[in-house]
DNA sequence: CATGAATGAGCCTTCATTCAT
DNA sequence: AATGAATGAAGGCTCATTCAT
């Protein structure tokens, strides 16, 4: 018994898996709506385009993610418990919505997204910064640009978890655990 | 006097730019003849179709870049230096080849890619894997498996030069220095 | 209390505005149901399609037309009686029936039309003719084939209504007692 | 031998055959193409899309009518000479360019028309208005609003055009001199 | 009866590919 | 060999029509 509005779920969601393995271009409508088993018209009932569409995957992902990492976030602790609460974000977040930080990630600089797809990337990224520039002012933090250390940890781990996707290695806790540890050792400062 | 086939290295230095830049699906070949300043029908002389036309650039520069990392390796050295050579066989090959390294790293999971260029981009994996299968041996290099470790170098240093190939920091000597040291850190065997 | 079919006049009512403001091609079955107020599904329960809508509407009111140019017809009068009996009731049908002769006018070649609706449309024609040809006979009325004067008098009323519709010219008594003597010395034989 | 480009001729040929006789909505790029003998793609090498399409041509004609009007303009003669002139180039250019006439006719007020289109089509009526309030100062022509001669005027000669397109009646000297006859007394002033 | 969500045929348009020059 | 005009398959999108509620 399909709860209410199934389809616009089973679009969003369809979209979402094949935008993130074939990328926005060469993911067409009738190949969503195949996948999500409606009718093609159906998915402009939902969203007035294909744009729309994934703009608004991009922001409800994006929120998303960044609703994860702030979730009880330590302020009051020490940055390597600060650090570990957004590794386990990325971890859950990603564990619970399979394909959108891989999505997220192939698709933030893209020419199709509008002015609130963006600010809602940015503020994201806010978060990290934010958590790198006072780590950086403690001096526990390297010294490199916050970006390029995102670029770091974000890089890193969605490689990593592109490879578990693909089956190639096993999610393992100690896996992970040491793949923080190895994010953690490539971010903080050493003296 | 213009070598033989000038058109061809044209039409595939205009082919890798437009590929990088915009993707291979939102590029056309009127885009890319009229870029190599060729006629768009002058593309089919030399490559089949659009898709032999990436294949041919995706193994090109995969096979170019191998080459960079296994010219002069230092196999009687230490893994550091090792480390070392491999870090600057990225960055020179990133500067001789602007957008090269972007384009393989951003175009390597894609479904139009044939066995070949899957093959050839395995057989650079395995460079990398025989580098840290090695150190972890001689407990140098962290116990996560190789293909994590190599994300997390390739997705950091790949995610920093999108950054500075967009303008948004400068690739300083000491900027890639410390990219090198984080990486590093990230990927050796901590005590 | 509504009458049983209101919604079968409000469906008929607000396609013939429709259809005479944008044309038949233009105008959406989701238009015409949101104008008359019923759901897009209710308009198939009155009419089978699309086309038969329009056929319906026009036969409706070319029929209805007939019937207003035949009553009371003054058989028995001059025939400059005659003519300003058919002249006034265009203006009548005009004023009663606001968009239907525009509609009329601009329909009634259209490649949707049916054998029954081109029939009716003839029928309307032959009144005219047949007031013509009885003029001709009695050498009253310009030796021209009556198709070519009714469509100068068709023509020349139906292009000034669309200017009074379109608000450009002002339909008072004048005027239209004005383009009645000019239609009619266009039409009266000069000796 | 085929010309240079004798391609657009055929679109626009094609395009002005259908748009007069199934209006612009209903004709297709794909039916053009097909009576033009093109691939529905070529049509798109000459014409940015649909609508430019359909403006090119209805400035082509106007522009075309309004140089048959005012080559070899009596103007220095008197009234009914110049009404002969104008009426015999509406048959003329009619002779010349079968369906244009009838197209601009029931175009000319679409929703499709960009400024310049209508800016021609306003320097064609400015042509007759001039003729008729000339007329009107001199108590030649009725007083009556000039664009509700045009449209008598206009009207009248297009209705009956359509009859003899459809081969209904036959475009003989002498019909043509007894609806320029007609027309001319439906215009004139009667003292 | 009435509704409007769902559908898919068909439209406009783009672009990879062909081929006459 | 090189070109670019021509093509038509295929994509995004609309809307007439159906049907479960």
């Amino acid at each position: 018994m399909p709860a209410a509005t199934t389809k616009r779920e089973d679009i969003l969601q369809s979209a979402l898996t094949l935008f993130a393995e074939r990328g926005f271009d060469a993911t067409t409508i009738p190949m969503i709506a195949t996948d999500a088993k409606v009718g093609a018209g159906t998915i402009y009932r939902y969203f007035e385009n294909k744009e729309v569409l994934v703009n608004t995957l991009f922001q409800h992902y994006v929120s998303l993610f960044r609703q994860t990492l702030e979730h009880q976030y330590p302020s009051d602790q020490g940055i390597r418990e600060q650090f570990h609460h957004l590794f386990q974000g990325m971890i859950r977040f990603t564990n619970e919505h399979d394909h959108a930080l891989y999505f997220i990630k192939t698709h933030n600089a893209s020419y199709f997204l509008n002015e609130e797809s963006r600010g809602e990337f940015h503020r994201l990224l806010m978060i990290l910064e934010h958590f790198l520039d006072e780590g950086k002012n403690k001096k526990q933090i390297r010294l490199l640009p916050s970006k390029a250390l995102i670029a770091i940890m974000f890089g890193g781990f969605l490689e990593l978890y592109k490879l578990i996707r693909a089956g190639e290695i096993e999610a393992s806790e100690a896996l992970l655990a040491g793949v923080e540890e190895s994010c953690w050792d490539a971010v903080r400062h050493h003296s």
